[in-house]
RNA sequence: GGUCCCGUAGUGCAGUCUGGAGUGCACGCCGCCCUGUCAAGGCGGAGGCCGCGAGUUCAAAUCUCGUCGGGACCGCCA
């Protein structure tokens, strides 16, 4: 090595010792001719160097310094840093690099920079050490839930990248055949068709840190390609399944945070909305739903008397905060997401609200309110009527944006939700339900029943794992019975000839004796981002994309030679106007 | 596809509401000085298509319209 040590690691026990480093010129401080101290860096920390002003080094040179270590006097120690009770003296410096000023401050400055700016530059940006933390976090996440998984005897298998395109679900990424011309490879949304083969194959226990990739916008959560720790097991239920996945995740949690986090607890999906108004509902903060349907059976209220649930949630002091314009834009907001309208009432003496709406509100309504919801003189309502998954999607909609804090502030608060429903709305074609997860889940047993005469009520073995709000995966129990398949696809309004050609690949191993299965699959990026303290997954990946896709880095997406697309059978039609 | 916010020196900002010469601030950069600093200090200097294009006006960084770029969110993400 050209380095004896690294930046960040002399301490006084080294004094005496001649040494090198190599890094990076973090800064440079001149006094006078004789005297200079160049503060050298590398992902580990600082050093400072003590040295002649005659070597000229500037920021972000890139030298080598021999010298002897040596204890700073008392006066002269700085307790802000980790090497900071020596320095190195009698030094010779190499230059291996000059480099030009940066365009941005290689420190905390930077956090305040465009992003447009930090991606551009992204190899400068990654020197700084929130960066060199972030992207160590991603490291000993998949670190530890690859140990986590080979412990379990969990099989890691990788799955192709180029595969049929399958036009479910999210929109993929096409790659076009140069051996066949007019046809295109796929990039998987997930590896979800392969891993169920792989426990056909008898695999029994797969896992793999997948790279996905989808053509959908962009967020602060989604990124085109990003990666997930994917698992299948045969011969597994839900508890088993969940069990796996939950060890990995606590594992990784421990191993960048020092704690181990409790036992995931479980709730339903009912039970989820219900409470919170969400399939991923944030724990960190109460402000719960509130059922308030039986408390206006009778009521006088137009807007009340036919809603088939009425709910609502309570701001504690909310009535001072809350003017009428803050009012309006969460009226607004709850319109947008749904509702046909939202009340207020403030409650002013502790028996009496000040409402647009309290004289349509019964003395008792107005009691029975009060007691429901526990409030005091000063708390705000908001209540919502409409169907019973509006005003639940509504509400936690509201609640969210009043109260929810920041993804990364702690404490972590991991939550199962389970038994999602099969299905989820009505296709507007074909007046069919529409699959809750994918057409391959695992309708729970207790409803087989009810597939044919009630389909909308069954539950699905299908589960979600969120923290804090943020989904970080999903998975499910899969089909294994071929009939059972049949049953679900009529329901969706495929029929035998459709299924073969949409899904045939798929299904036709699944005649030559498929185990018991299932699986889950969640996003390492957004678990290593909220570990991290980011509330941005793109702060964890090393070069990210912005929203719009374009890498100002890179400058990809590029045009191509003719001759490359004429190889592909690809020409290419004029600009839309 | 939609809603909202942002765009001024290498970087971060003030100035925009209420039009009057690129009027500035901090950091960085360049030069000089400085033997104990550590986001060193002092003095001096360079650096601008006020994102771009129209319009209104005697006059536009400032007002209007359009456009481009960025961000958050909705749609979308089985």
């Amino acid at each position: 090595m050209m380095r004896t040590h690294r930046c960040g690691e002399l301490r006084t026990e080294h004094v005496g010792r001649q040494v090198t480093l190599t890094g990076w010129v973090n800064r440079r401080r001149e006094h006078g001719e004789h005297l200079a101290f160049v503060d050298i860096r590398d992902y580990s920390g600082i050093t400072q160097v003590v040295v002649d002003n005659s070597v000229d080094v500037r920021s972000e040179y890139v030298i080598a310094v021999t010298g002897v270590v040596t204890a700073r006097t008392p006066d002269t120690i700085n307790a802000d840093l980790a090497t900071g009770e020596i320095e190195l003296k009698e030094c010779s410096v190499e230059v291996l690099s000059a480099a030009e000023p940066p365009p941005f401050p290689i420190d905390e400055r930077a956090d305040n920079v465009d992003e447009m700016i930090r991606l551009k530059y992204r190899y400068l940006d990654l020197r700084r050490s929130r960066m060199q933390r972030n992207l160590r976090v991603r490291s000993q996440v998949n670190a530890a839930v690859r140990q986590a998984m080979y412990r379990q005897d969990f099989v890691e298998v990788e799955t192709p990248m180029l595969m049929p395109s399958t036009p479910e679900g999210a929109r993929e990424f096409l790659v076009p055949s140069r051996q066949k011309p007019g046809n295109f490879y796929a990039l998987p949304q997930s590896p979800q068709l392969y891993k169920q083969l792989l426990m056909v194959g008898g695999l029994d226990r797969y896992f793999q840190v997948a790279r996905c990739l989808r053509d959908e916008d962009l967020r602060a959560d989604r990124q085109y390609e990003f990666m997930q720790l994917d698992l299948e097991m045969s011969f597994a239920a839900v508890d088993d399944v969940l069990g796996a996945a939950e060890v990995s995740v606590l594992d990784a949690a421990e191993a960048v945070t020092g704690v181990r986090p409790d036992a995931v607890p479980r709730i339903t999906w009912h039970e989820a909305m219900n409470r919170f108004g969400s399939d991923k509902p944030d724990l960190r903060f109460d402000m719960e739903l509130v059922e308030l349907t039986p408390i206006f059976s009778d009521t006088g209220f137009k807007a009340f008397e036919t809603a088939e649930s009425i709910k609502g949630i309570k701001v504690p002091g909310g009535a001072a905060e809350y003017g009428r314009n803050k009012l309006d834009n969460l009226t607004d907001q709850a319109k947008s997401s749904g509702a046909k309208g939202m009340v207020w009432l403030k409650v002013t003496d502790g028996s009496t609200f000040d409402s647009p709406v309290a004289k349509f509100i019964s003395e008792s309504e107005t009691a029975a309110l009060i007691a429901a919801t526990d409030a005091v003189a000063g708390d705000l309502l908001l209540l919502i009527a409409d169907d019973w998954m509006t005003t639940c999607e509504v509400l936690g909609d509201l609640r969210n944006r009043i109260a929810r804090p920041p993804v990364s502030e702690g404490p972590y608060r991991y939550v199962w939700v389970v038994e999602f429903p099969l299905f989820v709305g009505v296709d507007a074609t074909t007046g069919r339900p529409k699959p809750g997860h994918h057409a391959f889940c695992h309708p729970h047993p207790d409803d087989l029943d009810l597939l044919e005469t009630d389909p909308m009520s069954v539950r699905a073995l299908a589960y979600d794992l969120v923290l804090n709000g943020w989904e970080l995966g999903s998975g499910s129990i899969r089909i294994h019975d071929h009939r059972l398949q049949r049953r679900v696809f009529e329901l969706l309004g495929i029929d035998e000839e459709e299924a073969d050609r949409r899904f045939g690949f798929f299904l036709e191993p699944f005649k030559y004796g498929a185990p018991p299965h299932g699986g889950f699959a969640y996003g390492l990026e957004r678990l290593a981002a909220i570990l991290a303290g980011e509330e941005n997954i793109r702060e964890v990946i090393a070069f990210p994309k912005p929203q719009s896709g374009l890498d100002p880095m890179t400058g990809a997406p590029s045009d191509v030679d003719t001759a490359q697309l004429n190889e592909l059978g690809i020409r290419l039609l004029p600009p839309a106007v």
